[in-house]
Formats: C-alpha cells, structure tokens, sequence
DNA sequence: TGTTTTTTGTACTGATCCGCACAATAATGA
DNA sequence: TCATTATTGTGCGGATCAGTACAAAAAACA
C-alpha cells in the first residue's frame, strides 16, 4: 500500500504531504459528484487536501486529471466485474451478484446516490471532447465484452441456449447497468433498480426445465 | 404558429427580434451539445440571436432556462412516445420504430451525434440541483410509463403473454433507450445501436407460434 | 554546516463567467 | 408631434475560473 516506508530514505527533496492514489481518488469523487465542467480546482484541491501547483506537478491540468481519474475508476470497475461475475457458478446468480455490486456503488456516495462515474459525469462532455468520448467508448466496450465472456462460459456450460447471440445479451445486460447507473442519480429507489435488474437476469438467463 | 399575425396591431412596445419558441430550441441544442455546466450565457446568446438581457427578460436567468428547455425536450418525446408506438398494431413493429426513431434524433445532430438531451445532459447535474434532478426523473417515469401503457394493449391483444409483468419488461425497454442514448453520445455505431434494440425487441415481445 | 533537490503555500495574472444598469430604439396611442 | 411602453444593445461589475511564478520549507547529501 505504502511504497514509501519500505524504503525509509532515499529520495531527496520535502517528502510529498499526500499520498497519490488517495488524492486521485478524492478528485475522482469531487468530479463525481459534481461532474468535470462544475468541478472547480478550488475544489478539487480542497477535497484532495493537496494546494493548485501540487495538483498540477502530480497529474497535469484540469483535463489530465479528470482523463487520470476516469482511468483510475475503470481499473476499480475492471476489478469489479472479474470478481463479481465469477463469484458463482450459476450465470443468473453471478449476474444479480454483478448488478448488486455495482447498485452499492452507485447508491451509497458521500452526499447520496451518483450513478456511475463514467456514464453520467463523462457523457456530457464527450459530445465536444474527442478524448473523454474516447475513454467513455472504451469503457463501455469492456463492459460489454467482460459481460460476453461471463455469458460464452455459461453458454460452454449448456446454462445458456447454445444458439443465444451471447454478444447481443451481453449488450443488453449492459444497457441495463447503464440504465442502473443513470436511474440511481436521478433518484429511483433500490427496490424499483433491483427489480430492473432481477427482470434482466430472467430474461437473459432463464431458469431451465 | 404564430400568434403575432392575427391580431396585426395591439401590442405596445418594441417588436420582439426573435420568436420565442426558435429561441428555446436553439438553446436546447446548444445545452445539448455542450451539456449544462459547460455552456456559456455568451454561447446562448449567440446560437439564439438574442443578447443577454433579452434571455433573461424571456427565460430567466440560465438554470430556469435549462429548465424550460428541458421541458420543452420532454413535450417533444411525448410526442414521440405517442407516435411511433402507436404507428403499428404489431408490439414488436412498433418497438422497433420506436427505437429507430430515437437513434434519428440520437445520432443526427449539428456536430454529429448527441445521444439524448435528457440523460447525457441532465445526469451530470442531477448529483449537485435538486431541481434539474426532479426534472429528470419524471422523464424517466414518463419514459417508463409510455411504454408500459403500450404494452398493457398489447398484452389485452394477446401478443404478450397474459401473466407478463408490463412494469418490468417497460423499465427493461427504457432501460434499452438509455443505453442507446449513451451509447450514441459515446460514439458507437447505428448498426451496433440497432443491434441492441432488435434484440431487446426479440427479448420483450417474442413473436408468438 | 552548507549545498542541492523537491514540494509546499501564497499570490498573481489574464480570461471568462453570470447577471444587470442604462440609454437608444421601435413600436402604439393620443 | 409627443408621451407611453417594451425590447434591444452596449457595457459594466463582482466573482470565479484555470494556470503559473516565486519564495519559503523540508528533506537528503557532502
């Protein structure tokens, strides 16, 4: 965690006041919640406890840290679909495991429930920024193929029709995380988002006989 | 359309330079583009052909303007939910119209595509205002309820199961149509997008044998 | 102790922001 | 022709913005 106390001395100037990771997450929660226009560097400085020129000696300007922190949130999603959709052996169960997961993410944040960080922060900006678009194209195809490769596995397992397009429900499955995300900001109750998802599963995965 | 010509000569002051309604589009599309936080008062008086003083004599001032735009987005999906899934008896047919129209207005804008103006504009804000968020969430609902109105018809018609929760298979529809909308903005092609909303359509309204 | 290296904190810059004051303009009414 | 009414256009003002220059501070090294 720390890669500063195994060497107790060698790097020569004042010592950093902050840890790196820690403040890249505080400034992606900043711009979480706020999302990247509305996020002032007054702000973000204040949230991650580090003064103006320390954010720019560490991540670049206003841009490169927002392009940084949505990096940083798609290692932590990455992480999250491999872990959650492999948590168990029946598809639906993974499934529902995966959409539990990502609605405690989006609907317990500091001030309230947020959605996802990529889909309702970044979206508004890619339309006039070719990079955000870029990195918001890319999350979503991950999203789409971890989705596949789950349901290719279940689908090897005979738990899915041998016939299924598992590309098309592994969009469709997503939709419904986007819909999730989107839905859980604007304020929808967990009961209502969790029935989107059970619905989801059931028809994607359907119990066999 | 225009109230203006009937009644040639009544009213007193100076005539307006611009018509209110063109204006409130023109707005719409430029917080369409830029998204709320990003676009400038300058930027509405320029795409209007308004100047600032008459903006907020005519909206108010710049929330209460995307506001109004926002409603006024809202009118025109109504009009959209009530025309295209009813254009056809067959459920399925008119999904499928449904979704193509949405990807027309999604993919087709002055700077290319654009995704929707709701869900990619008005999610960024919906954290931070109270207002924007309320606003957003009846669209939802509304969304939600359009289609489940639609598909309890069809299911009277017997071309949904009988026992079908319409509820849920709605949300997972919309849950579609805000994938799309995201989806577009990020950059996704309209073959991939169609994709997705056939199989959706294949998934909620199977034909019948 | 003094030099070197790196980060910190203050303060500044030029630009942009939103909102509004105020006078000029263009219509009606008398 | 002159008063009244409403909108237009210029331009201001206070606030905030992103980014940076510069000196003080805190460490290692010699």
């Amino acid at each position: 965690m720390s890669e500063k106390a195994h060497a107790p001395s060698k790097i020569r100037g004042r010592p950093k006041s902050y840890d790196p990771d820690r403040a890249l997450w505080a400034a992606l929660e900043q711009f979480w919640g706020g999302g990247y226009a509305a996020t002032s560097l007054d702000a973000l400085a204040a949230s991650t406890g580090m003064n103006r020129p320390s954010l720019y000696a560490a991540f670049g300007d206003k841009k490169a840290l927002y392009l940084k922190a949505l990096a940083r949130f798609t290692e932590e999603m990455r992480m999250a679909l491999g872990r959650d959709l492999y948590g168990n052996d029946d598809v639906s169960a993974a499934l529902n495991q995966f959409y539990a997961g990502a609605l405690d993410f989006y609907l317990t944040g500091p001030d309230g429930p947020r959605g996802c960080f990529a889909i309702c922060t970044a979206t508004a900006e890619a339309a006039n920024d070719a990079d955000i678009r870029a990195s918001l194209e890319i999350i979503l195809k991950e999203i789409d193929e971890g989705i596949e490769a789950r349901l290719k596995q279940a689908q090897s397992l005979g738990q899915i029709d041998a016939d299924a397009d598992t590309g098309a429900l592994a969009q469709l499955a997503a939709a419904t995380l986007h819909s999730l995300a989107v839905r859980s900001r604007a304020g929808e109750s967990r009961k209502t988002l969790e029935a989107l998802a059970f619905q989801t599963v059931k028809l994607i995965a359907p119990k066999r006989k």
